[in-house]
DNA sequence: GGCGAATCGTCAACC
DNA sequence: ACGATTCGCC
């Protein structure tokens, strides 16, 4: 036991890690060592003979799940850490689905569909239900109905306003498809466990302790999944969930997702009598970023009031930065991380860049690119949302689920091979009347029937092509990665890649990130048999962001979004496009919800443990054109004593500062000393 | 039906 | 600035 050096946390910690039984409330301040305590307790409940895959720790991004199993495996034997279930909300609902979705009337080999695929079919529910002068923007269909699916509701059974009719047939759809949505996994797993007792108790008996991180970003979903595996169905009355739950209001920012603050603030309506412990002694942040954090969030109505505070002296002051546009922001920001791994001895690993949105990466991108610094971008729509990778997956999810209609539809003529638009359209417009998959219709003899000779061979053809390469899949101890690289290769996508890419540097490129994508498949298959069905669920839920070869040294400077650096650490931060309109956000002042976009504010300034830089601009290129900037309104909540604020024009143009001049004196005496006389 | 060119609309965040 | 969509021509 002494191996989990108890004693280097302090006695509210202490309290969290050894309160095993029953409810616990961790209300855990920035930087508290919150991620400290539940890896403790985790490995505190190991030693005390807990069944480490009993142990289910539940976070929000893959990101912190695979930070928290990392941490894990410094502190127990690396196989047993193994065994804890440490996953997302989603992944957790995908497992469960995976297994019992047979009993909600899918079938097993249900598709996920993204953002995207989601949008496209809602739009096209949309054209097909509105009457001429009905008018429904799809994005905003798409996020009443995800707000309603999280709230519990089902959609209407009368068809009365648009909305709901869209709604309505959206969710038959998808069930047609025999595919769900990111909010379904949520939906369909807690359905599963309410009307399935025997599914429920199973889930029970295998996890005994539940761990729960940023509880205050949970939804009414979430909350409802994390009652059913805690309380088992068939517990005596009077016994105590070993629910463990950990948050901080202060950093609620997934309102716009349903996140209700309540779960939180109420727990002790869900879960009776449990142990609340504050944790509330700050270990990342020197004092003059702990200053500006709390300055900042004062400024918050409704907050539950608490006393951050830390041992570490001073520091150097917070700097904000005016930039005159978002290039000379960037420029600044990689000039700066390569000055200071160059002068100060600091590691690319030390710095992370932090921003509003995923935009914003782009030109920080492309300067570090140009300084040769290593860096990469946490989620974002770098890899996955690129055609070609969108494309392997429908072909896969084709071969899986080939009554998959969206996946089926965006590569029935990619490359062209005869199936158009109109051809298309029949086929869909069939297929509704029919109730049945796009496919089953191509199948369909008296469709055929109505075909001309020319069309009907081109579809034969495809149908053929998916039937052989779909028996090839399910043969026993098939390659399915050598099959799906071989079915990708007959189908002449790659050729089609090429030619349609404007260079052919670009076209190799394209080429080898699919290729590779196919290889990481390859390996994946090698670890676990559960195949190409598996694959496709963790490319959608962005499982496989940890590589292998990423977990080395050297993986550089950290680009990551505001919400998704939440739950993580640096000991440098660069905060940029502090901006009116940016952050906070243009679209949150007119749904009047600033307070969170403060929150947000104060997650990103609380990440950063040694120094923090935060930039804004005069100006900055939106939609291809140049907008004026001005100052972000927090700015100016900002406490003076413990922030410098500065222009990049004078930065630029002042004598190299001392420190730097000495450095690079001793740099080149060093050099010197090297050459022989 | 296929293909290049012009035009359009997007950039809020995550799984 | 870029990808998606529409348009006009083969």
């Amino acid at each position: 036991m002494s191996s989990l050096r108890l004693f280097e946390l302090n006695p509210e910690q202490e309290k969290a890690v050894r309160a095993t039984d029953g409810p616990l409330l961790i209300l855990a301040g920035a930087g508290t060592g919150k991620t400290k305590v539940i890896t403790t307790r985790v490995a505190f409940l190991i030693c005390s003979g807990v069944d480490p895959s009993q142990i289910l720790a539940v976070t929000f991004t893959n990101k912190a799940a695979n930070e928290m199993r990392e941490r894990l495996r410094r502190l127990i034997e690396p196989e047993k850490a193994k065994e804890v279930t440490m996953s997302t909300f989603h992944a957790l609902c995908m497992r469960l689905l995976r297994q019992d979705i047979e009993k909600l009337g899918y079938k097993r080999n249900f598709s996920i569909y993204d953002e995207g695929d989601t949008t496209g079919l809602i739009k096209k529910i949309i054209t097909r239900t509105a009457a001429k002068d009905e008018k429904l923007d799809p994005g905003v269909a798409k996020s009443l109905i995800s707000k309603a699916k999280n709230n519990g509701w089902s959609a209407p059974e009368d068809e009365q306003s648009l909305l709901g009719a869209v709604f309505a047939r959206y969710q038959a759809e998808l069930k047609t498809l025999n595919a769900v949505d990111f909010d379904d996994l949520l939906l369909l797993a807690v359905k599963l466990l309410q009307e399935f007792p025997e599914v429920r108790a199973r889930w029970n008996r295998r996890f005994q302790y539940l761990m729960v991180d940023e509880f205050q970003d949970t939804n009414r979903l979430q909350l409802d999944l994390v009652s059913l595996l805690a309380k088992a169905v068939d517990a005596p009355p009077g016994t105590r969930p070993n629910v463990a739950v950990v948050g901080d209001d202060d950093q609620s920012i997934y309102g716009w997702r349903g996140a209700e603050v309540s779960n939180i603030l109420e727990f002790e309506e869900h879960f009776p009598g449990p142990t609340v412990i504050k944790l509330e002694q700050n270990y990342r942040s020197t004092n003059a970023i702990l200053n500006t954090a709390n300055t900042l969030i004062k400024n918050n109505p409704r907050r539950r009031p608490k006393q951050l505070w830390s041992a570490v002296e001073g520091g150097d002051k917070v700097n904000v930065v005016m930039a005159p546009d978002d290039r000379q922001e960037a420029e600044y920001v990689a000039s700066q991380i390569a000055q200071r791994t160059f002068n100060e001895g600091l590691k690319h690993e030390d710095f992370a860049v932090l921003y509003r949105m995923n935009a914003q990466s782009r030109s920080v991108e492309q300067h570090l690119r140009e300084m040769k610094i290593p860096y990469r971008v946490v989620g974002g729509k770098s890899f996955f949302d690129a055609r070609e990778i969108k494309d392997l997956l429908a072909y896969a999810s084709c071969l899986v689920n080939a009554d998959d209609d969206v996946s089926l539809l965006r590569i029935i003529n990619t490359p062209a091979r005869g199936i158009g638009d109109t051809l298309v359209e029949r086929a869909v417009e069939a297929s509704i009347k029919a109730r049945c998959s796009v496919f089953k219709v191509l199948q369909d003899e008296a469709f055929r029937g109505e075909l001309t000779t020319r069309a009907r061979n081109a579809i034969d053809t495809f149908v053929e092509l998916l039937d052989r390469y779909e028996t090839k899949l399910n043969e026993p101890l098939a390659d399915q990665a050598g099959v799906l690289r071989a079915f990708i290769d007959e189908t002449g996508y790659i050729a089609d890649l090429r030619r349609t890419c404007k260079t052919p540097e670009e076209g190799v490129k394209r080429e080898s990130k699919l290729l590779e994508v196919i290889r990481w498949f390859d390996e994946n298959q090698k670890k676990s048999p559960d195949g190409l069905q598996k694959f496709i669920g963790d490319m959608m839920l962005r499982q496989e962001q940890e590589k292998e070869d990423d977990k080395e040294e050297g993986r550089g400077v950290t680009l990551i979004t505001l919400h998704a650096a939440k739950g993580l650490e640096f000991p440098h931060v660069y905060l940029i496009g502090l901006e009116e309109g940016l952050l906070p956000h243009e679209q949150s002042k007119m749904a009047g919800t600033v307070d969170e976009e403060r929150r947000l504010l104060y997650v990103g300034i609380t990440r950063a443990m040694r120094t923090l830089t935060m930039t804004w601009c005069n100006q900055r290129i939106r939609y291809g054109s140049t907008m004026p900037c001005t100052r972000s309104s927090f700015v100016k909540e900002f406490p003076a004593e413990w922030v410098e604020h500065r222009n990049l024009v004078d930065i630029q143009s002042a004598p190299v500062d001392h420190s730097t001049a000495k450095n690079r004196f001793e740099q080149m005496l060093a050099f010197l000393d090297q050459i022989p006389d």
